[in-house]
RNA sequence: GCCCAGAUGGCGGAAUUGGUAGACGCAGCAGACUCAAAAUCUGCCGUUCGCAAGGAUGUGCAGGUUCGAUUCCUGUUCUGGGCACCA
């Protein structure tokens, strides 16, 4: 009898099915455990081996949590709207909702067949209206609420305006700059319109202007991945910045919760880093400059520019060290600050607007990213408040003017990027750290004494930071100030395939729709086309529009925000899920998924279970206790490399013009030869040579055009299908077949006559042509093979080139596991002897370490563990069902198909994960003696097999009576002898 | 540019707390079984010097701490992920 991988996983995956082995139920006596795995975005190229990796992982712990006496909730769904299925839609004419249904279809199909113990009845569905109903209705909870600054807590928009009536503005005094103080009786005064303005600055879900790539041509608005130099991906046409009605969630709001609850979590510190950055809390002060000189016209005609007193107009900036202040040499505005246009004087008004003109056609990403210093002189001074000093404003893009005030203070001396703007722009430096700057490099440092700093001289600049900003608030011109680098995140999106808003807009008011209107469901269109002026498709529909319903929709991560809340009461029509059950449930226990969503989707899930929790929805404020953050799996793309460098074409004769004129040559050159080149290894005569064997290629494939000259050698690198690669060597005949425009390629190869590919290691994707399918290798070598070879690859948290190569070293291991059992010959060879002690250690110390592993996810040395437990017992020729039952068990996790079978014909009746993980027991694998690495001076000479209860004594009697260590002493006496008991002993001469 | 992570044989990786570097697997080499192949089994397998015994060297690179460093510290290079409308 042979291990028939695909009759068995089949029936058990039937049966598991049919019996509803891995249902949960929402009551039991046993401890809950959740385990969750970041449910994927269906896409239509179906799930490649990246997928499972993380799935498997989540499996292989609600197994073992099972066997170890856990009520384990481990569900699955997806994230169904999205950007690519609304693509889809416009490409091909199919509604999203069709492309979404088949897809998801696709992707059951392949997981299913890799075993997975989901508990199916739960899965959500986020573009479902019975799911989105309450994502909409989450919606109206942060549409209706406000962060109370008193309690530090989301409260009811209705207790605001209770307290407006009450008290007016007291309560939010100072904390929007758009709201101006009122007392209650002008609050009652206002107009509906002005009341419900104010309220806007407050509620949680709000609506307000912002900026967007906008594509005239395409008429849409684009993501930053749909952006490339400045031109849309799709037709390479003109983008640039728009000001569009958004919607935001007021996440600043909850900045400090979000930073100060992530010490409650347990997840990685780069993890936890990576979103304290992006929250990225600063202290320091603004500090009003006065604007000396500039246009002087356009500041008179524009006076709500200037402050009363001085007619002139303040510059506010932001920065985190006011005590360099007087070593601030330049000012540097974001272009498109509201001051600019007012203060830049006459002579420099061109080039302020050549380079605004500039700077509108670049993406934030390439205005950081920028290397070459760039910027402008708009001819107005800044006045130092307290030396008098007049000073430049510059504008440059990397200020941007979403952060802080979009101006800072620029001190040269004590700023990477400062000094190099200074340098570049000849702006004199003033030094006011007396020796800790060189004048060569800038230097940060808070512990040197000023100079040059008036009233401050001789001060430790740490402490002048106090004394600064107490002067500053004593002159009226200054306030200490917090700032977050984190912006309040957008919520809309000018699209179809997503949640609409439920919103209705009366003379400019946003009114909420009441619960019972949910859901608000999407409509049908004739066209996924974006609406006029920029509004999505929607503003497409008479009915829609009618209404004055919102035309927005929301994002990709609102329904991703809450789904694990759903799945823990996934049909409920009259709550997003009971009490009861969250309460049951409670936070997710382990939570697996990348690190590419490290502050995006789980920053917004942490707010809006905060924001549930505030308003008592919810037991818990946090929502993944534990986070394990599956490395990528890359794939390894394979070029080629097609000669583009001729020149000079001269048609064959006989050839019609217009089949011939545009076919380029199709010569591929090897990547030795391409890399040769370009590292210009290559001598005259070679290149020499190598054209000529280019141009008579050319000149031989008749079938285009012939060359007389080849004037560069330039190469055009492209993608090549990985499955039609040997290692790194192309098969030429399928990649001739591959594509209608290569059947007539020609090679140029290394001298041995094979064609080498470059090597990538990327993101898998189907459009580097690097995916690898997992159902054909489930196929070929089971799910069970598959499932451990996964986890075989490395460490979890690791990304990893995927190599389908080392699967068969797992399926050896699953198939020697099973001669175990049964011989091909024999049959049934297992028995029910006493196990000997060497059996019972090698069962013992395999329990541990599975144990172990499991508990700290390093499932690679599991199935390392396993393949040695399983060697040991081939080796010993034990069959005996006191070992073999036990480590079925242990096996289960992992390779859940092949332990269930041999289980069952060891006599069992029900499942194997209802078994109990066995327990280990440390008599079994006591050792009474140790061979001890014997060290000099740090190198290992020899081993010394000493008993366990040895002392320091003994030992250096013992070591230095040795032979060996006697050879290396020649005669010395040893100056010391490390031992450390049961690890080594090292001799010091 | 900014933030995070990683780098160990031909390859994937192991070394859990500073204590024998290379477990386990792939590939390769040699052999057994077989008419043959597959499957299976046995042995070898970092580099280098050496017939061997044994020695030297070796965890991206350059330093440092230590009796001892893949592990800790400083600097540096390269690779991967993220950077706010892909999911």
């Amino acid at each position: 009898m042979e291990y028939n991988f695909g009759e068995i996983e089949q029936k058990w995956q039937g049966k598991w099915n049919e019996s509803k082995a891995y249902e949960v139920s929402n009551t039991s006596d046993k401890p809950k455990y959740y385990v969750l795995d970041m449910f994927p975005y269906p896409s239509g190229a179906g799930l490649h081996v990246g997928h499972p990796l993380g799935y498997i992982a989540s499996d292989i712990f609600s197994r073992y949590k099972r066997l170890k006496g856990f009520n384990v909730l481990h569900p699955m769904g997806y994230d169904a709207f999205g950007l690519p299925a609304e693509q889809y839609a416009i490409e091909h004419g199919v509604h999203p909702a069709v492309s979404t249904e088949q897809n998801i279809a696709n992707f059951r199909k392949q997981l299913d067949k890799i075993g997975f113990c989901y508990d199916w009845d739960r899965e959500v569905l986020t573009c479902d209206a019975k799911y989105y109903k309450w994502t909409q209705w989450i919606f109206l909870q942060l549409f209706n609420s406000f962060f109370n600054p008193v309690t530090q807590k989301a409260t009811p928009i209705t207790e605001l305006v209770k307290a407006f009536e009450a008290e007016g503005s007291t309560q939010i005094d100072g904390l929007r700059s758009a709201v101006k103080s009122f007392s209650a009786e002008e609050w009652k005064a206002l107009t509906e319109k002005e009341q419900q303005d104010i309220l806007m600055e407050f509620r949680l879900a709000f609506c307000g202007y912002g900026e967007v790539n906008w594509c005239e041509a395409l008429g849409t608005v684009l993501a930053n991945d749909e952006v490339v130099n400045g031109v849309s991906e799709r037709g390479g046409h003109p983008v640039e910045k728009k000001r569009l009605r958004q919607w935001y969630l007021r996440i600043t709001d909850y900045a400090d919760r979000l930073l100060n609850d992530l010490q409650k979590l347990e997840w990685s510190d780069a993890m936890k880093e990576m979103q304290t950055n992006w929250i990225g809390k600063s202290t320091g002060a603004e500090i009003d400059f006065v604007v000396s000189i500039g246009n002087r016209e356009s500041i008179i005609a524009s006076p709500e520019l200037a402050t009363p007193d001085s007619r002139l107009p303040i510059l506010k900036v932001y920065t985190t060290r006011p005590d360099t202040i007087f070593g601030v040499d330049f000012m540097v505005v974001s272009p498109e600050h509201e001051l600019v246009a007012g203060i830049t004087s006459a002579a420099q008004q061109k080039e302020v607007e050549d380079y605004i003109t500039y700077v509108k056609s670049r993406s934030e990403r390439e205005r950081q990213a920028e290397k070459k210093i760039t910027g402008a002189f708009t001819g107005a001074y800044a006045i130092n408040p307290f030396d008098g000093r007049e000073i430049p404003i510059w504008i440059s893009e990397y200020v941007l003017a979403g952060y802080g005030t979009g101006a800072i203070m620029a001190v040269p001396c004590g700023d990477e990027r400062d000094f190099k703007f200074a340098n570049h722009f000849n702006i004199p430096i003033t030094n006011i750290i007396g020796d800790a700057f060189n004048g060569t490099e800038p230097n940060a440092t808070k512990d040197a004494k000023l100079t040059n700093s008036g009233f401050l001289n001789g001060v430790v600049l740490r402490d002048a930071i106090q004394i600064v900003v107490d002067k500053l608030e004593e002159m009226g011109i200054g306030k200490r100030k917090i700032n977050y680098r984190m912006r309040d995140a957008a919520f809309s999106r000018q699209r179809y395939w997503g949640e609409p808003f439920p919103i209705v807009w009366k003379n400019g008011i946003a009114y909420p729709l009441s619960e019972s209107e949910l859901p608000l469901e999407l409509p049908k269109v004739e066209s996924y086309s974006p609406g006029p002026d920029g509004q999505g498709p929607l503003a497409n529909i008479d009915t829609w529009v009618e209404k004055d319903l919102e035309t927005n929709t929301m994002p990709g991560y609102a329904g991703s925000s809450w789904y694990f809340l759903r799945y823990m009461d996934n049909n409920n029509d009259t709550e997003f899920a009971s009490r009861q059950a969250t309460d049951y449930w409670n936070q997710v226990d382990l939570y697996i998924g990348g690190t590419e969503h490290a502050v995006g989707h789980l920053l917004y899930s942490r707010l809006w279970t905060k924001v549930l929790y505030d308003l008592g929805y919810l037991g818990f404020d946090e929502p993944f206790k534990k986070l394990l953050n599956q490395g990528m799996i890359t794939g390894s793309s394979r070029f080629v490399y097609r000669f583009i460098g001729a020149s000079s074409k001269k048609q064959i004769s006989t050839l019609n013009e217009s089949t011939s004129l545009d076919k380029p040559a199709t010569i591929f050159v090897s990547v030795n030869i391409v890399e040769s080149i370009e590292n210009k290894k290559f001598s005259l005569e070679d290149i020499e040579n190598l054209k000529l064997e280019i141009k008579d290629k050319i000149n031989s494939q008749d079938n285009y055009f012939q060359t007389s000259e080849i004037r560069s050698l330039e190469f055009v690198k492209s993608h090549v299908d990985v499955n039609i690669v040997d290692g790194v060597e192309l098969d030429k005949e399928q990649f001739k077949n591959s594509k209608a425009e290569y059947a007539n390629a020609l090679f140029i190869t290394e001298e041995d006559g094979k064609y080498i590919c470059g090597v990538e290691t990327e993101k898998m994707s189907k459009s580097k042509f690097n995916t690898v399918n997992p159902d054909d290798l489930v196929q070929k070598f089971g799910a069970d093979t598959f499932r451990m070879y996964e986890m075989f690859l490395g460490p979890i948290e690791q990304s990893k080139p995927w190599d389908t190569k080392g699967i068969e070293g797992v399926h050896r291991f699953l198939k020697k596991l099973w001669r175990l059992f049964y011989d091909e010959q024999k049959g049934k060879v297992w028995n029910e002897a006493e196990p000997t002690a060497d059996e019972l250690k090698i069962l013992h110390r395999t329990i541990k370490k599975i144990e172990d592993d499991t508990e700290r996810f390093s499932f690679n040395t599991a199935v390392s563990a396993f393949m040695v437990c399983v060697n040991e017992l081939a080796d010993i020729k034990c069959h005996k069902r006191a070992i073999l039952e036990p480590i079925l068990i242990l096996l289960t996790p992992y390779a859940p198909h092949i332990a269930e079978e041999l289980w069952h014909s060891l006599g069992n009746e029900t499942y194997i994960i209802d078994a109990a993980f066995p327990t280990f027991e440390a008599k079994y694998v006591v050792e009474s003696s140790k061979e001890y690495p014997v060290s000099i001076n740090g190198k290992v000479r020899t081993n010394l097999n000493l008993p366990l209860d040895m002392g320091q004594a003994e030992v250096e009697v013992a070591v230095t009576a040795n032979e060996i260590v006697q050879k290396w002493l020649e005669g010395k006496a040893p100056k010391k002898i490390i031992f450390v008991k049961g690890r080594m002993i090292n001799i010091v001469i």
